[in-house]
This record gives C-alpha cells, sequence and structure tokens, in this order.
DNA sequence: CTTTTTGCAAACCCTTTGCAAGACA
DNA sequence: TGTCTTGCAAAGGGTTTGCAAAAAG
C-alpha cells in the first residue's frame, strides 16, 4: 500500500484516468508527455498497486498486453481486430452462461470472462486508424 | 505449408496429441524426453505453422501463455486459478450473448470468446498439484 | 532522520528471427 | 542436387527486480 504522494504517482494516475483502458506502456507515454523522467519501471510499479489494492481494475485480456481500467464495475470487453483499441461491452447475463456451462466433472467453475473480438468505430467505419 | 516429413515434426506432432492443452513449452519439454537434440524454434515454428493450416488450434488465453488444442471445434476453456491447467467446457449459447450485448456504437461484434476461471477437478480436491 | 519511493540497468520470460549447416525427396 | 527444415544464438517485446540514491513525512 502506498503511503506517500509524489510526484509520479499522481501523473501515473492522472494518465490512466485520460485514457481509455490504457496498457502501462500507454500510461509510460502519457506520463512522459509531461515529464519525460519518470521511469518504465515506476509506472509499472504504481499500476500493479493500484491495482493491487483496488484503486483501478486490472484487464487481463487474449490476446493483448494487460490494460487498466477505472471502472471497477464488471463488464465485458471488446478488442478490436484492426487497431487493438478496447471498448466497454455490456453483457447482461454470464452468471446464466455460468449456470448453463456444463462444468469439469469434479471442478469448479468461479468466474466468466467474457471477451469479444470485432471492429471500433472508427475501424467498421473504414478509417485509416491503427492502434489506440 | 510443411511438404517435408521430418523426424522433429513428428515429435512435436505426436506431444501436442499426447498433452492436453499444452503450451509450446509444454511441448518442448515432451519433445525433449524423447530427443533433447530438438530446438526450441523448431517447436515454436512447427506448433505455428500447424495452426496456421488448421491442423491445431492455437488457443490465445487471458492471462496464459498460447495453448494448442487438436479439438478443432469451437468450445469454452476454463483454466484452474490454482495450478494453470486448461479444462475444455460446453458452452450452449455464445450467439445469444453476442446478440444480447449492446454493442459498441458503430462497432461490430464479429466473434465472443468465453473463458472460465475456477479449480481443476485436482485443485477442487485440494490435492497438492502444481501446474499441469 | 527514517522509511518509502524512485531510476537505472540488468534480468526475466516467452517467442521470433537470420543465417549457415543439415536433411529430405 | 535443390530447397525445405533445422539448430544456434541473438534479438525481440513486455514486464519485473535489486540496489543505491533521492525524496517524502
Amino acid at each position: 500500500m502506498r503511503t506517500r504522494k509524489t510526484h509520479q504517482t499522481e501523473l501515473v494516475m492522472q494518465a490512466v484516468h485520460a485514457l481509455d483502458h490504457p496498457t502501462a506502456s500507454n500510461v509510460l507515454d502519457a506520463v512522459h508527455e509531461l515529464d519525460p523522467s519518470v521511469s518504465r519501471a515506476t509506472v509499472f510499479r504504481v499500476l500493479a498497486e493500484a491495482a493491487e489494492s483496488g484503486e483501478v481494475q486490472r484487464l487481463v485480456l487474449a490476446g493483448s498486453s494487460d490494460c487498466f481500467d477505472i471502472t471497477l464495475c464488471k463488464h465485458a470487453h471488446m478488442v478490436c481486430s484492426r487497431c487493438g483499441a478496447i471498448s466497454d461491452v455490456d453483457v447482461p447475463d454470464t452468471s446464466a452462461l455460468q449456470r448453463d456451462a456444463v462444468g469439469v466433472k469434479g471442478g469448479r467453475i468461479d468466474a466468466c470472462h467474457v471477451q469479444f473480438f470485432g471492429l471500433c468505430p472508427e475501424c467498421n467505419r473504414g478509417e485509416p486508424h491503427q492502434n489506440q
């Protein structure tokens, strides 16, 4: 748990809030625009601890680097197959899905992660958009 | 596309069939038990091409290395939170889930991946099982 | 002044690649 | 023989770590 307030931590948290589903590297880039002296290690450490403490949510996605989300409530994500952008998707009933799933005999299912693949609005319009 | 039959390729494909949802490293380990001279690069190359050609399925999972699956039909997976083992899960209606999902306005959803987290039978029994 | 936090650089893990040597057909 | 496939070793990328220096309280 982070007990002292520092310039670096403020910049990192500010970036997470300003960006939409940033990866650690996205955050680093944003922080560097304001202060290039902040180190990569610090960004990873601050993000890891913020996720640990529940201040932000770490999104562990299939096929992408972990992203960070300031929305703490559970929801699904769509990853754009073209540019990698991540969009929030409201999905009504994963509990039903989990209940319906034929579990592994003898095993136990605790959580259900739903992830969609598709095209984000920009890429769907055919815009020459690359990477968030 | 692989046109020649080699000792190495045979060992790799044999291992993929013998193992359950192996990662490339799992395959490498199995192959090395029979022939330690097979290189890491070859295992990755053979698996990548087998997945490319549709001979096996590459499973891109959240929070795990890619795994390879000889079952070509689509199904969901459960990742054991304790040992990392992967189990097949039959899940009835992801198409309904996809239809129900409130898509990103202007975007397009193409595919839906469902992944469960829980305990595999061994870990659920409390056995001292670590890593597949 | 004590303890936390940082920056650096190196280590790490997993995967991919360039290239010359080797093996298949 | 010709060219596909391999092994090696190095390069990647993304993330983590050890440690001494800097900064917060």
